[in-house]
DNA sequence: AGATGTTCGGTTGTCTGACAACATGATTGC
DNA sequence: GCAATCATGTTGTCAGACAACCGAACATCT
């Protein structure tokens, strides 16, 4: 039923369609570095759209690293040692599988993140980690209903902790990977699924985390962090109830 | 005199321009989340190009997720949540601060990679894992002209490591990054910074993770990759030679 | 012959103007 | 009051033109 309310997809714009069409080629290996590509005339009429909408296309490529223009010469696949953006597309959400790569790189960052943090956290910062953990507790004692709240409290725990690193990129990217990870898998049953197991004792997991960084020890909150991630890996490979959607 | 010829700066493309500096307005704060733009005529305008210029520079914002455009309606500043990429300006190189960051998140990358390359790894890695200490080892006793071949078969290493972790997110952000790192440091003063004191000692620090991978020991591998970055942040640390270019 | 200038065709970069698709609010008709 | 319609402004797409630029072939001079 709140699935029949989803949001519809919008059409969508002709440059982003010819571009992933285009970004999937080169990434299959169909057009190879060094290649050149047709003239934009050519490909225009090729795929039907004026040549503005083609070039919009081919912005967005340059714009990531995938091809090199040169006014007078023409436009190449460019070396993949120049692309200059990790992207996340929509695609890595087919499959459970690809869910779990995911938070393998996110937990890879944030377990940086925490060591760095317990040597540059800041009083701020703690306080802040407090907040997150009283959310958590909060949650839990509100059952099922309170199972966004658990996720939304966990993901800003970490984001604090990225703050608390003193490592903008670290933040930035973990920022990123967290926002695409949550924004689609908003449906409440995997949020269920992530917090299904939750209780003190995973809260307490977190709070050896913001103890080893109030207590400024680098170590015990790299272990503390690691320990976690492996143990909510463990608990999300266990289920069996979600979806291959 | 080497200077007098170096390569001379290409003019930037227009769509380039102004994206970069309506990017910079929006990560500064001047232009907040939900704004509306001013209209792509008036803007055009403003900015003195046409509005196909104008669009290519949207174009490209809103394919970061920074901006939101609805047809008929107009343009937004989006939600930082929906921003759907990592990218790594040339900004990020001014300082050595900056790349001191920048190595930090690799690291973190790193030794996710190494520790879950100790049970996804298949015999082929064993193998070309094998072929980058070699290397290495050729590299340095050919001395101070082996620096760059060094630092290659280095990074080659670990791009090796991630492609055995079976993630292939793993391995494409690392390729991002260390491509960025790599692209931006290419001179062989840094090259040379970066391989100073390596030795045979250092090349142990490699083997020991090649090791605990062909021995499918994931935390032994864990353990052996996070020492080896430690010292090497150590290492890059010490060096007070590096000028802040 | 070799180096230097010139022309020429093709490609990308930019500009201009127009129309289509769409959303919003005001107007109209009932 | 209320629904349908229209007016207006915006983004999306199209079409054509010219400018800037590059590479190669050709012409010219020493």
């Amino acid at each position: 039923m709140s699935q029949a309310f989803a949001k519809v997809a919008r059409p969508r714009r002709l440059p982003d369609e010819i571009a992933d069409r285009m970004a999937e080629a080169i990434r299959a290996g169909e057009l190879r570095p060094g290649d050149k590509l047709p003239s934009e005339p050519s490909l225009a009429t090729r795929f039907g759209v004026a040549r503005s909408v083609l070039r919009e296309a081919i912005s967005q490529l340059r714009y990531d690293g995938l091809i090199e223009a040169r006014q007078g010469v023409g436009a190449f696949i460019a070396d993949p040692r120049s692309r200059s953006a990790f992207r996340i597309g929509p695609a890595c959400f087919k499959k459970r599988q690809e869910l779990l790569k995911l938070l393998q790189l996110r937990s890879g960052v944030s377990v940086e993140a925490a060591t760095l943090a317990a040597t540059a956290r800041r009083p701020e910062h703690l306080a802040a980690l407090e907040d997150c953990l009283d959310a958590m507790r909060a949650a839990i004692v509100r059952g099922m209903e309170g199972a966004a709240a658990r996720v939304d409290a966990e993901l800003r725990f970490y984001s604090t902790v990225a703050a608390a690193s003193g490592n903008e990129y670290l933040e930035e990217f973990l920022s990123v990977l967290e926002n695409r990870i949550l924004s689609e898998l908003h449906s409440v049953a995997v949020k269920n699924a992530m917090a299904s197991e939750w209780s003190e004792r995973v809260v307490g997991e977190h709070k050896a985390v913001l103890v080893s960084i109030r207590d400024m020890d680098p170590e015990a909150a790299h272990d503390a962090a690691r320990r976690h991630f492996e143990r909510a890996a463990k608990r999300l490979a266990d289920r069996t109830d979600i979806a291959d959607v």
